[in-house]
DNA sequence: GGTCACCTCGAACAGTGTGCGAGTAGTGTC
DNA sequence: GACACTACTCGCACACTGTTCGAGGTGACC
């Protein structure tokens, strides 16, 4: 055990001085560009570098490490995610909920990294202030609007994550959907021979020509209701 | 665009041989081994090789690459959640929830590969018939089945995985919860200045003296409560 | 002109996943 | 017993990776 110290980049002060040449944010806006455009794999110290026209060494003048690169530009994802400041609560809880569908369905490099990474940037910070001022005006009381809040957010990051992972893994190998079902058929015939209901499910699904991409955002909703529903009777 | 067929270690044939020396089984099991022990960055060929007392590439002939190997590794954690067969729907989401939970708990590092990789293994299927078996049985109807499946599984990850990401991070700075709380209570003094919610929150947390482990397993309790009270009112 | 903090970066280190091709060992056939 | 063939092991090499170190430059202030 190492036992070096928790360390966030936002728990350290920021260098400050004379900002010549590159800049932290040049290096987190060219960061988030290279992961958008190739992934995150693509994203290493010396390509990054390279398109800032810099040493690879030299970006860690203004970063520790790769790892708090990595906490910048996750801050950067949550910039997406606006949530109204006066709202009825549902209203805030979908607008927030959706809100981070699109944002990790924009950057779908982050579906790795959103629940692992601690989110403790600024952008993300005034996402939860918000979501919690609603909850607050709703009239949830004491530790309630934190387990509320945050039943909000695991369910949406539960969603969200499977579904960017399938849809970025789709991408990579340039496969369409029905071209994917086709690949899997085989196994899912072989397999589901013991799995009844798993069988069921899968002979409705392909029979009625089913996109699941749709099929997902469906869920989506059905299961934000819910959980919201549930909550609603929470309330006093 | 490479184009690269998809593949996962699941839809291929599985080679048949002499199965003398080194055996995929044997290969998984050491790399779980290595994985609880030492956590995913010190999963690497070369030493999952060692401790097999055979060379790193002699592991290619058992397994394709890397990425295969741990969609079998992660196939033995789903392998910890087990659903009874035939139980109250309610009972059987919460057996199921908490299950998956406490897998992941065991095996720390997949936390941040749980929702990413795909989960076509036997384990993560006869898990997932189960649990299909139980809303069907319950009474829901058509995709509503899929629906009310998904959301508990979505819910149940998004908890999850920041809980044991955090939990891990704890453990790898050795820091304990009230050091790691002296940490961050400037960054959050300073944040919380335009945030009042998230101020005000944070001062009743400090105050009370709660601990944040057992407020987390609260709250995973409240929000799939809350989930599987609206699932239940969308029954008929 | 001198000093000093800010900033850049090439070299080097200790790793990584994996393709290739040579080599070995065990089984089946004549 | 000889031969062929398949299953399997593994050393070498390649092209990378993140990061440390220390040497240099460059502009601002005294």
């Amino acid at each position: 055990m190492s036992a070096k110290p928790f360390s966030s980049v936002w728990t350290r002060e920021r260098k400050g001085g004379r900002e010549q040449g590159l800049s932290r944010d040049q290096i987190v806006r060219a960061a988030l560009e290279l992961l958008d455009a190739e992934g995150l794999d693509a994203l290493s110290m010396r390509k990054l570098g390279a398109r800032l026209g810099a040493g690879a060494t030299s970006l860690y003048w203004h970063v520790a490490n790769k790892d708090e690169l990595i906490e910048l530009v996750m801050d950067e994802v949550y910039s997406g995610v606006v949530v109204p400041e006066a709202a009825d609560w549902r209203e805030a809880a979908s607008v927030f909920a959706y809100g981070m569908r699109q944002a990790v369905f924009d950057h779908p490099w982050s579906a790795s990294l959103i629940g692992v990474v601690p989110a403790l940037g600024p952008n993300a910070l005034t996402s939860a202030d918000r979501l919690m001022g609603a909850f607050v005006r709703a009239g949830f009381e004491g530790i309630d609007v934190d387990y509320a809040m945050t039943a909000v957010v695991s369910y949406t990051l539960g969603a969200t994550i499977p579904e960017v992972a399938f849809l970025s893994s789709l991408k990579a190998t340039g496969k369409s959907v029905t071209e994917l079902q086709a690949a899997v058929d085989p196994l899912m015939t072989k397999l589901a021979a013991d799995r009844p209901n798993l069988r069921e499910r899968y002979r409705s699904y392909t029979h009625q020509n089913f996109d699941p991409i749709v099929a997902r955002r469906l869920a989506f909703e059905f299961g934000l209701m819910a959980l919201l529903d549930g909550l609603g009777t929470r309330l006093r």
